[in-house]
DNA sequence: TGTTACATGTAACGTTTGTTACATGAAAAG
DNA sequence: CTTTTCATGTAACAAACGTTACATGTAACA
């Protein structure tokens, strides 16, 4: 049985869904929910704590589902990166997605007032697809393109609503690791690291 | 000779890069520059006329350091990801840049406040960059891949200040475009897009 | 010198902000 | 049946918000 508070998180999840944080007021927040915001208040003892658990609560509901996902993945083979993707643009992932983008670019610019939501990030998603690149590719600098490249479609999607487009540049981009694995020579094992990317 | 105004807008665009939009108010605003509120509603009319202004003449001067950028090209077979890139992260240009993206997010969260600075958008850099593609290769889903590596790594950039490996990630991109090249065979010219890129 | 235009400061207005004081209803526990 | 606990509403608070009214200074022009 859900406590009241729950409840009230997951309407407020809902809310923040759709308005976004940087204009978030408790007025129009407590009344779009039928309520006061005296009620917040005494739910969530401050406007910081209610976002801190709201939050929080959106971050271990999307490390959950991502979890599933990983677990699920029969074929191992599978490409990650499109796997990610997918999962990433579904319609009820997305939306969270795009919330934590926002809460990381005004961390960025205010880290005073919204820095201490990023503490347990979830956005570093990027990072954990760079395990499933085979090992002698997993290097600083292709873990840092793979999760670029997947940042910026993502921001790209945000912008334009262009499911379709993003997600041919997601399958070019991985046409492009393909083809580069076949000019390259099969190394040895090791040194592969070193020769690749390492300082110039 | 710069009038009062334009001394103005000086004096605020470099408030702004600092502080960014989230957060914008007048009264401490006016405090950093030594003058009033009064005054600045006095120049801009109001807080919004006076947003207009500031980001306007800072997407100008961008576009004005881009332009010349593009013409002292003096050789055009040089890298121009590589280029841009130095570019954008050039002490002079990273700042505003970095406005820039957050203005794009704020804009897409909350398109009723800030969707109307972004009319004249100086952020879609990332498609010009596509113009600078072998013509064979200026597809869709390349452009946008190319974009979004760029987004990507300018936002991973934001978030960890981390100059060398968010470059050696570009130069990582350089090189798998080479390497995949030397995998494809030569087309004799046109058909390449279809087969590459259209509809699966 | 008087007048007019521009620039600026002080103080206020009305609104909205997060938060709190006080009161009340409902339900559970004794 | 009373008492205690939880949940909630109404109203107010002080602060900050964008904006405006009013006054004043300075500089140019007549």
């Amino acid at each position: 049985m859900k406590s009241r508070k729950e409840i009230l998180i997951d309407e407020l999840v809902g809310y923040l869904l759709g308005h976004g944080l940087s204009d978030l007021s408790l007025r129009p927040l407590a009344e779009a929910l039928g309520t006061s915001a005296r009620l917040l208040i005494y739910h969530f003892g401050s406007k910081e704590g209610l976002l801190t658990e709201v939050l929080d609560s959106m971050q271990t509901r999307l490390r959950q589902s991502f979890s599933s996902l990983i677990e699920q993945r029969a074929s191992p083979s599978a490409r990650p990166l499109k796997l990610f993707w997918d999962w990433a643009i579904a319609r009820e992932n997305y939306p969270h997605l795009k919330l934590l983008y926002e809460l990381q670019i005004l961390a960025v610019q205010n880290p005073a007032a919204y820095g201490q939501y990023l503490q347990r990030n979830a956005s570093n998603w990027s990072v954990l697809i760079g395990t499933a690149l085979p090992e002698a590719e997993r290097t600083p600098a292709m873990v840092t393109l793979l999760g670029a490249v997947f940042d910026g479609l993502f921001l790209e999607l945000m912008s334009t609503g262009d499911r379709k487009r993003t997600t041919q540049a997601v399958l070019q981009f991985i046409r492009l690791v393909d083809e580069a694995r076949e000019a390259r020579p099969v190394m040895p094992r090791k040194t592969t690291k070193a020769s690749n990317t390492g300082p110039r």
